[in-house]
This record gives structure tokens, C-alpha cells and sequence, in this order.
DNA sequence: TTTTAAATTGAGACCGGTCTCATTGGCTTT
DNA sequence: AAAGCCAATGAGACCGGTCTCAATTTAAAA
């Protein structure tokens, strides 16, 4: 009776129904929408829904339609400014198309990645989005589409099975501030990378399990190689996790008798912590140093100098990867789907012609 | 049979019963890891479940558990580093306490996060953490909390009725920064923050909806008092929503004869736009302007200078939240709890003494 | 060995919706 | 007025689990 009164038991169909003195089944029409009803019953029926202040359980609903309105996303860390954006362009398509979201972040770690997904199976979410935390170990992935559940990769593909895929053009950006760096002077650059092999020392692109990195070292080899430089493989640095190593791994390297002119840091955290090291040690961006992250943080503009960077368009990434499965749930059938979008070469002070070094 | 091939219909408790040769009720209490059964059973049940794959629906076994193993978190924009690094404390939390969680934007709109709330409550989500975006619009909150669901709120507080809440001690932390820039020398100081009132003016703190934001203009302005500064309301800038309004009011504000040797900005967004639109101007940080922003983010320590800022507790609030939360989940029954976390001032290069200005 | 308690197991209701199928009544067709 | 149709409604199965309760088996106690 008391409208403010706790609602501990929730009301039902059956009890709009009962109130109506309608069936439940034709309550259960007006209540959801479908099969005809006729004008006097579907007033007598909200009216009753209202007064009982009836809330639909969506639970009960996916039962029988096998839908649940859900979309899960795993992500390597929600934290990270770039899965964050992205998110929000994931969130924004979902919700217009009337999915929530289920978020689990993985850690960039396999396993909890295989867990998560199988928690938003047993959730029976309609479709997943995930960004694979390397891809030469995607079982789980190839078991999701076999349990028909469509699925969206993102910023990291996966070659092995068809699926729908949106990356960034991550090789041809590495491939231009690399061009650029060399026709600045540069002839030994150095690329930061979060990503590790087990001894930490690189030795193909095929060692790199995210795909977007592997991209953007090929791109980087490649024009180095087509320039004549080298030996380009030790110019690669893996495992800078965390600031502390990353930092770690810039003194090393800027110490060193034969160091670098130029660094490309394969994300804006890296960059960060490069151009603090940089500063602390006292080499002068861009006098003595050349810097370019990837992905354009708040931040990068307004450091002195501001820093060269490549935007992602980070959001569109999240945007079109839900768009591409919600174009699924909604019935496309058709084969999988790589989108790559253009990234774009944003030139501020940080980088300058090579300083000629000592011998 | 073959094990790659792709399932359809899913495997169901009954199927693994079959295969087993026991009875549904009996493999679902191994399946289910409840009640008692014999080990030679438990084998068979769980061989069985192996060869057919069988994968739990949870949503079956929500509707009858009425749990949904699920919390609801609404918060203003994940794309906000303060939000997603919150969320980061919340889906840790969660995850090891065995929830899942389903994210939902408000954009500091309350009728989205009406919508929100009940689509949540929809899905039947155990309990829900919101940061809400009006303070005085709560009534969606109540039903949350007559609906019998545990609610925790997150940097913003709600008096009016008793749930748990988690916020920084903003006030105080306001008072300090406006304590420390009084003490610089500085007469006229500008708060700046995208909270809003109809007619872009600022009254009293009442009008202000965000309760973080109304705690630290409370600090702000009692502190102001207190030193005899005024006309204190007049320096209260609000409307900050977007970089572009935060550069106009920042505009108007540093090219006016009577501008403010001080600003402190509400944000890290405000305050990057803040320092871009100084510099713009012509106006050196920290000798013709004082700087201080709420939010450590990245960039502030890489500035030149770099930028004086109040630290927050994000991730621990959101953490915090979550546990506040789980605690009731697990039945924790106690009366709404407060948790006021410490924020802490880190000074930086861009505060310093007033400066004469010419009169 | 008989009695008693405890452990196992099966049958079937239930959660709250959806959906099929059969029934009823009104309206059109000829 | 009889036949034919379609809209409106109700009864009840079903989704895939959980859980109660009674029946049966097994182990422990007397």
C-alpha cells in the first residue's frame, strides 16, 4: 500500500496479472510488449503495473530469449588512458543499440584473460570485445566463436581465425617518424617497448605478442633496414612494464657511450617516463635528444618542448569495434571484417636534426 | 562428438545427468559444488560435464539464487582518468570478491543515470556504486536503497538518507591550498570548476550539486573569509564543462585589469586548459600566476614549471567503495557508513608570492 | 543382529519471464 | 443466417538452474 514501503519481494507479472484480472499471459503481452492485446486491457494492465510499481527482471527475459542485452569487454587494464577512451567509444555504441557492458580487465595477463571470458560466457553475454593479451595463445578466442557468440578484437588482431578486427595503421605511422627521424640526421634511434620475451632480448617482430607492437617494430625495422642502418635489432628494448623499469632501461641507454639520438616510445607512459629521464640526466630535448611517443596524452602538449606524438584515433577504435558487433548481434553474417584506421602525425618541438656525437 | 564442433544448443545440467546416468538433481549438486555426494558419482558427473563441455548458465542460476553475482557502477565518464582510475580500485575489489561489473556512463546527467539505475536494477545486479551527478536529484537513489539493494556512493555524498559513502577530504584540502596562497600574499584568488548553475552564477555553495566540488568551494571560501579577502563569491568561475569554455572563462578572467594572481582549478582538465591559456597570453607561471589543480594527473609533474596539485586517493576511493559494498553483500547490516580519505598537497614549482599589480 | 542415525539420491516444484496452442467472440462475406 | 476469419485471451509448457522433501542405501550404535 505504502508506496515508500520497503520492496523486499518483487512484483511479478503474476501479480500485475492478478491485480488487472487479466491472465498472466496477456499481462505478460502488455508488460512486454509483443502479441496484440486490446486498448482497455493494456490500460488495465499498466495501470496495475503502476500502482504495483512493477520493474521487468531482464534476468528472467534472457532465460527465454537466450539474449541477454549484455556485451563484455576485456581489456588490459581500464586504468591505461587508451583502453579508458576506448571504452568510452565501446560504452556510447552499446548503449544506443540497448546493450550494457560487462568490463573485466585482464592485466595484459593470459589466464586471467581465459577466466574472464569464461565468467561472460556463464553470464551468456550476447557478444564479447577483447583486446588479446598476445596473440599466439587465442584457444579460448577460437572458443568463443565457436560457441557462436560473435566477436570483436581490438587494437590487436588475431590472423588465425576469421573474426571482426579494428586496428590502428600502426605499421605505416611507425614506418613515417621513423622516415622522419632519418631524414633529420638520425642513424641510431631506439624503439621502447612495454612488451617482453623471457630474456628480454628481441630478436624478430615474431616475438611480440601484441599485435599493435609487432605492427609498429615492423614498421620501424623495416624503413631503418631500407636506410642502411644498423644493427637495428639491438635497438629494440623491451620490458619497460612499469616507469621504475622503463626508466631503468633510458639511463642505461643514455648513459652509454654510443647512445641513441632518438627514442620512439611505444606509448605515452613510456614517453613520460623517457622525457622525465631524460631531463634528470640533463640531455636537452631536442638538442641532445629526439623524442616521439605514440598515442597524444594530455600531457604531451604542454610539456616544454611539447612532445611529437602519434595520435590514435583511440575512441573510433572502441566506437567501430562495437559497431562491428552489434552489426553481428543484430544478424550480418557475412565474413570477418578488418578495419584500420588512420592514425595521424602530430609535429611539435621535441624533435630536431641529430646533434653530432663525440667518438 | 568431435569437440571443435560448434555447439549450438547449449549443454545443460540435464544432458550431463544423462551421460552420467544419475539423476538432474544429483548432478546439479556436483555441478553446483552443493549438498552431498558420493565420490564415484562425483566422478562420473564431472567426467560427463567434461566430455560434453558444459558450461554453467549463471543467469539460470541467478533466478533462482536471486543473486546476480553482479554490481552496478554509474559514474559520470569512464573516459576521465579520475573515473577510470576509481574504476580500477572497484573492478579489483570486485573481482577478487567474485562479482562482476557492469559499467554505465551518466555524463553527469541525471536522467541518464535514472535510466541507468534502472536498467541496472533490471538486470538485477546485487548492489551498485554511483558518483552521483546532482546532489539535491536523489529520489532514483532511495528506490535503489528501498529496493533492498545495497548502494555505496563514490566522491559524492547524499545526507539525506543513510548509505555508504566514500569521499576525499576535499574541504579541508581546500582550505589548505587557499591557506597556503594566502600566505604567498595573494589578495584575489580564482576558483575554477565546470559545476554549473542555470545563470552561470555563483550564490552560495547550496548551489552546487557536486558534492566534492561543494566541499572544497565551502573550504575555499570560509578560508578567504577568515583572512578578511573578498568579494569572495565573485571569484567562484563556474561552467568549466569543456576545454573550450575553460579557455574563454580563463581568457576573461587573466586579461582583465583587476585579474588574479592565483587560480586554483576544480580539476586536472581545467588546470591543463589553465596553464595552455597563460601561456597563450603571455603570462609566466609562477611570477605573474599562481597555479594550483585538484588531481595529480600525468602531466603535472612535467610541466615547466611543474604544477602544484591536490593528490587524491582515486584508486583507494574506488577500492574503498567496493569493500564498503561487499560488506553488505556478504550482510554487513550496520547503519551508512562515511569514509573521508586523505588527500595530500604536493607543492611544485607554480605557486609563488604575489605580484604588485599595477592599480 | 537389530535399531537408529546419517549419507545419498531422485522426483518435482519453483524462479519470472516468453511463447505456442487452443478457445472464444465479434465481424465480414455471400 | 451460416460460414469463414481474425483479433483477443487464457492455459500451460519451457528456459536451466536451485532446492525441498521423501525414499533408499549405508554406516554406526546398542
Amino acid at each position: 500500500m505504502d508506496p515508500n514501503s520497503p520492496q523486499t519481494a518483487s512484483v511479478t507479472v503474476a501479480d500485475v496479472a492478478r491485480k488487472a484480472g487479466v491472465s498472466k499471459a496477456t499481462a505478460a503481452r502488455v508488460l512486454g510488449g509483443y502479441g496484440t492485446v486490446s486498448d482497455r486491457v493494456r490500460d488495465a494492465v499498466t495501470a496495475a503495473a503502476r500502482a504495483l510499481d512493477y520493474r521487468p527482471n531482464e534476468l528472467a527475459r534472457s532465460m527465454t530469449t537466450g539474449r541477454s542485452g549484455t556485451i563484455g569487454v576485456v581489456v588490459g587494464d581500464i586504468e591505461n588512458p587508451f583502453f579508458s577512451l576506448a571504452m568510452r567509444g565501446i560504452t556510447d555504441v552499446a548503449r544506443q543499440a540497448g546493450f550494457t557492458v560487462i568490463l573485466i580487465n585482464s592485466g595484459e595477463d593470459v589466464s586471467a584473460e581465459k577466466a574472464a571470458i569464461r565468467t561472460l560466457i556463464a553470464k551468456r553475454v550476447d557478444g564479447l570485445i577483447v583486446s588479446p593479451a598476445k596473440e599466439t595463445d587465442v584457444e579460448h578466442l577460437r572458443e568463443v566463436v565457436g560457441s557462436g557468440r560473435p566477436l570483436a578484437l581490438l587494437d590487436r588482431g588475431i590472423n588465425a581465425f576469421e573474426v571482426d578486427t579494428v586496428i590502428a595503421d600502426d605499421r605505416q605511422a611507425a614506418e613515417g617518424v621513423t622516415r622522419q627521424l632519418i631524414a633529420l640526421g638520425h642513424r641510431h634511434i631506439a624503439y621502447l617497448t612495454a612488451c617482453d620475451t623471457p630474456d628480454h632480448l628481441f630478436r624478430t617482430p615474431g616475438d611480440i605478442n601484441t599485435g599493435s607492437v609487432r605492427r609498429r617494430i615492423e614498421g620501424f625495422l623495416s624503413t631503418c633496414r631500407e636506410a642502411g642502418l644498423g644493427p637495428v635489432e639491438h635497438w629494440i628494448h623491451m620490458g619497460a612494464v612499469i616507469p621504475e623499469q622503463t626508466r631503468q632501461i633510458a639511463e642505461r641507454l643514455l648513459e652509454a657511450k654510443d647512445r641513441p639520438t632518438a627514442i620512439i616510445a611505444s606509448d605515452s607512459v613510456i614517453g613520460l617516463e623517457v622525457f622525465k629521464t631524460s631531463r634528470a640526466i640533463g640531455l636537452a630535448i631536442p638538442d641532445d635528444l629526439s623524442l616521439i611517443s605514440f598515442h597524444d596524452a594530455d600531457w604531451t602538449a604542454v610539456t616544454s618542448p611539447p612532445v611529437t606524438v602519434v595520435r590514435q584515433p583511440v575512441y573510433q577504435l572502441g566506437e567501430m569495434a562495437a559497431r562491428l558487433l552489434v552489426e553481428r548481434l543484430n544478424g550480418f553474417a557475412g565474413p570477418g571484417r578488418e578495419v584500420v584506421l588512420q592514425t595521424e602525425f602530430v609535429e611539435r618541438a621535441s624533435i630536431s636534426s641529430a646533434p653530432s656525437l663525440p667518438r
